[in-house]
RNA sequence: CGGGGUGUAGCGCAGUUGGCUAGCGCGCGUCGUUUGGGACGAUGAGGUCGGAGGUUCGAGUCCUCUCACCCCGACCA
């Protein structure tokens, strides 16, 4: 995350050092010292805790609890679902001994008689273990459904990291549910990916796709995987979410058997649904402008900053005394922050707060007292008003609340201008070398589909759930289709 | 693992055909003047030039080896 001479780079000059830059900026992380890996910083981390905040409350709201499993998972587990492994197996990083000791030339060395007979996979996702106990938990039809959700961290050792949007350790909350029949865990996968999508649409103001991936895209060890699919700035999907429905996969790897209403013996039918730090990346790439990060209010760690704007000692004194009456005025527009700072003039501090994506600014100086009013300025299209101090609360509620609108109406907006209907190949290669959303026939070929992979680096983001129903030919190998599906360079 | 690039102060960089006590900008400390869009002046602190070896009277600069990191691919719910 290099920054030349603290400036941000625009993203006509190189999307991807201004997407750097402006995490650098907004001071949300750093790498760790461990390649790939991440720091969050209180500021990046704050955002975290708004969405975790939020989000727990909706997964506990759809009758879930929250609790732990262990990190470390024996490879057996692992190894079980055969899918599953395979799909992991490339980035799994391994627990092979569990002691150190010092050699004879003083350095500490890992201590060979400490090799563990089995290695253990620190969880690149949490099925296995969690399902091995629910092994023990289910017996009868009276135990189902199990409905739990955890919020913990995964490693995947990737080879190429972006912050945020791929790092070897993340976080996030996967939920994992049992039930008694196929019908019931479908409507769970579906349930919980329509949770992420209005989560995602309401506080975050991202505009999304929602659908089920192909065969070739699912979750290893799933019968089908939703997801949403979000668009950024460059035009690259971003999959923002997905749920799972597990089948019987995992019950009959783990033996998760209950005894149904009729004495007969079941395997039970499973989901499981994730959404990660991944988001954070999302929420910078869709609405982040040349001047930094911009944040939604809904999700903002500071919805206001108030600038005094200090002069000499004695005007100062009677500036911070309105400055409290300001405060006052402040109640009920949710968390604000004052920057009373002395040794920062106003307009450093007029663009620190914009790096960091605060919605709205307020700035209190002497010529507002006569008027009993303050200066407001909107992060999202700078827009600057007097504000009485009267109507103080009420305009900056109002204000937030357009803010956030006018955020997700344009992300709406972006998504469809660059969405493309598209049936012939000359066309297709065009839309996707432009970097759009492609919607287009396709014959349902997993072959068909390497192949528009090999030729374009574009992938079917998800057969969309609100695309009708429509017969046609598929863009690549004019092979009979039953529906346009999303195809789109990602991330 | 392939292709490209970079290592000099906390950050961003300059450093000529090898030459004198290693520089600049930002940031940081102190003092003063400032403050409605990134303030200014004065002053100060801060470096084994990524590491090891070699050539040389002399190496940030040349040679060999090595390490680290970044970017683009390959990989990737």
């Amino acid at each position: 995350m290099s920054n030349k001479n603290n400036k941000i780079c625009t993203r006509q000059e190189d999307y991807s050092q201004w997407y750097q830059d402006i995490i650098e900026a907004a001071d949300l992380a750093e790498y760790g010292p461990v390649k790939g890996t991440m720091v969050i910083k209180p500021y990046g981390y704050a955002i975290w805790e708004n969405i975790q905040k939020i989000l727990d409350q909706k997964i506990k709201k759809t009758g879930h609890k929250n609790m732990y499993f262990p990190l470390l998972i024996p490879k057996s587990f692992l190894t079980k679902e055969a899918s599953h492994v395979a799909g992991f197996a490339k980035e799994c990083a391994v627990v092979t001994h569990y002691r150190l000791k010092s050699n004879d030339k003083g350095e500490i060395v890992v201590d060979e008689k400490a090799k563990l007979e089995e290695e253990l996979i620190i969880r690149p996702t949490s099925e296995t273990i969690i399902n091995s106990v629910f092994s023990k938990w289910v017996s009868s039809w009276r135990d189902l459904p199990i409905l739990i959700n955890q919020w913990a961290n995964v490693v995947r050792w990737e080879m190429r990291t972006r912050p945020f949007l791929r790092t070897s350790e993340f976080l996030w909350q996967e939920g994992h549910t049992a039930h008694a029949t196929n019908k019931e865990a479908e409507k769970e996968a579906r349930k919980m990916l329509k949770v992420y999508k209005d989560f995602v649409e309401k506080y975050l103001a991202m505009a999304v796709v929602a659908g089920e991936k192909s065969e070739s895209e699912k979750f290893a060890g799933a019968d089908r995987t939703y997801t949403i699919e979000a668009i950024m700035q460059d035009g690259k999907a971003l999959q923002s979410a997905t749920s799972h429905n597990l089948g019987q996969n995992f019950a009959k790897a783990f033996d998760i058997k209950y005894y149904d209403q009729n004495n007969a013996f079941q395997y039970v039918w499973q989901t499981s649904w994730g959404m990660s730090t991944r988001i954070i990346g999302g929420l910078i790439m869709t609405h982040s402008d040349d001047k930094g990060l911009v944040l939604p209010p809904n999700i903002a760690p500071i919805k206001v900053v108030v600038i005094p704007i200090l002069k000499n000692k004695e005007d100062n004194t009677e500036v911070l005394n309105f400055v409290n009456k300001v405060k006052a005025n402040l109640r009920g527009v949710g968390n604000f922050e004052i920057d009373e700072r002395d040794n920062v003039t106003p307009g450093a501090k007029f663009n620190e707060w914009e790096k960091k994506g605060v919605p709205i600014r307020i700035e209190v100086g002497l010529r507002d007292i006569e008027n009993n009013s303050v200066i407001m300025v909107r992060r999202d299209n700078s827009d600057k008003q007097s504000v009485g101090l009267k109507d103080l609360a009420k305009t900056v509620k109002e204000n937030l609340k357009d803010i956030q609108d006018s955020l997700y109406k344009k992300a709406v907006d972006f998504r469809l201008k660059r969405t493309k209907i598209v049936d012939t190949w000359e066309e297709f290669v065009t839309e996707i070398e432009n970097n759009n959303f492609v919607l287009a026939h396709w014959s349902g070929d997993k072959e068909d589909e390497e192949k528009i992979k090999a030729k374009t680096n574009a992938t079917i983001r998800c057969l969309p759930f609100d695309q009708k129903k429509e017969s046609g030919i598929c863009v690549f190998s004019k092979k009979p289709s039953k529906q346009r599906v999303l195809f789109a360079k990602a991330y």
